[in-house]
DNA sequence: TGTCAATATAATTTCGAAATTTTTGTGCGG
DNA sequence: CCGCACAAAAATTTCGAAATTATATTGACA
């Protein structure tokens, strides 16, 4: 989809595999971010280092308090619930601008990533236990295609890209989720019938299906950060 | 309104510097910041130049590219027609939360930045022409503060974040605007309406007005760049 | 034993210059 | 006269270390 990444200084390198790790959970919410640890482990400078931490401050991925340093920014059931209502309010209205705007090209890119999307659903285990490595970062990249082709015909690039930044947020939620979760749900269902409704050109019901798959996926994370708090309770 | 900044870095102070010189357009849009003219001006190493200049490009105040530095964001209609619109979008949501929810403590505060912004407009000349400087430093700041008090009891800090950057982009072309604009026009009626819509805790009404005073803005702007366009080819 | 000040240690922040890359300028050949 | 290779200049990017600030430790005193 994307272009290969320019890549073409060593701060944007930075930025972006400091910005996969924290999505990923390698680098864990809240962890202090020390400069020193940084610059070994990615084998680059202060500058670029420091120049790429302030970006991701501007993505909301890490803050910093002056003199004292950075942090991987922490997650909170509160931010997850903002972060679900404010993309839910971008997404349906880019969805429905889409839906109104959007060409034969558009619909055939919606079409080819919900294909691909659906193709590995269908490989998804019932269970998250047995779940290799590679076919979650498979699903990841597919579900994020899928996600993008919908609203990709919105015509407001600030639109898509307050969404953008809401999306990467929300898959740092996902991946904890996902870590404790027993299952995919309806997963492979709500995609189904969001592209159903899309494909239909039927503006409100893309819309509707748009909301509850949002709203199931928080729900989803909610029980895991609970059941999270449970098992640290008891070990404590 | 907000506490005096903290700035205890340099690094900072020259993003708050920056930020507001390229809103007051005192750095042109589309003009290039060498980093040896910044570094001299603003008396700063490039250390935390180079980190002010990776925060603003988040803000989009900045753009960049790789290898060949920093250009002042570039103005355009159609960014402006953009802004309007999702501006639009997150102001009338944020509002219509804040009525919902909002308590004695935020009418209050709602009351007095309209009081004290009405208080400005009351003084301003009909024509942008006579304007002294620091009347309009002081609407600016009165006028944020009121469009900041509407929303501020929203409860989403996310919609409020997204809101302020577009209200500091909007600033940017608001400001170019009235360098070549011909008067007021009714602002002050619009801000009462919005107001007093409000204060009746009226939801459809203040979203209804908020539009208009959005879309009526940027119409101003539109004007502006239109006869700069045409000022531009005459003498040419 | 607990608190506070003084000191040592560790970490962040900043500077100045070296290394790269792009841009500009120059001269040669077609 | 135009285009192209090549060298000079200018600008960006990066490094490494000095300066500054926060944190931890120690020891004296109540």
């Amino acid at each position: 989809m994307l272009s290969a990444s320019p890549e073409k200084s060593l701060s944007d390198r930075i930025y972006r595999q400091l910005r996969e790790d924290i999505i990923a959970g390698r680098l864990l919410a809240g962890a202090k971010l020390k400069l020193e640890g940084l610059m070994q482990d990615y084998s680059v400078g202060m500058s670029p280092l420091r120049e790429a931490l302030a970006r991701l401050i501007g993505d909301r991925m890490v803050v910093t308090e002056a003199q004292r340093g950075f942090w991987v920014a922490p997650l909170s059931i509160e931010e997850l619930n903002d972060i679900t209502r404010v993309r839910t309010l971008l997404e349906t209205e880019a969805i429905s601008a889409s839906i109104t705007h959007g060409d034969a090209q558009w619909m055939a890119r919606v079409t080819q990533t919900f294909t691909e999307l659906a193709e590995i659903e269908a490989q998804l285990p019932r269970t998250a236990e047995s779940l290799p490595a590679h076919l979650l970062e498979t699903w990841e990249q597919k579900n994020r295609a899928f996600h993008a082709a919908l609203v990709s015909a919105a015509g407001s690039p600030i639109t898509i890209r307050f969404r953008d930044q809401l999306y990467q947020q929300s898959e740092r939620y996902r991946r904890v989720s996902l870590a404790v979760s027993r299952g995919w749900r309806s997963v492979s269902d709500e995609h189904l019938a969001i592209y159903e409704a899309v494909r239909d050109r039927n503006v409100l019901r893309a819309c509707k299906m748009t909301e509850i798959h949002l709203t199931r996926t928080a729900e989803e994370v909610r029980k895991a950060f609970a059941q999270l708090e449970a098992t640290e309770r008891s070990s404590a």
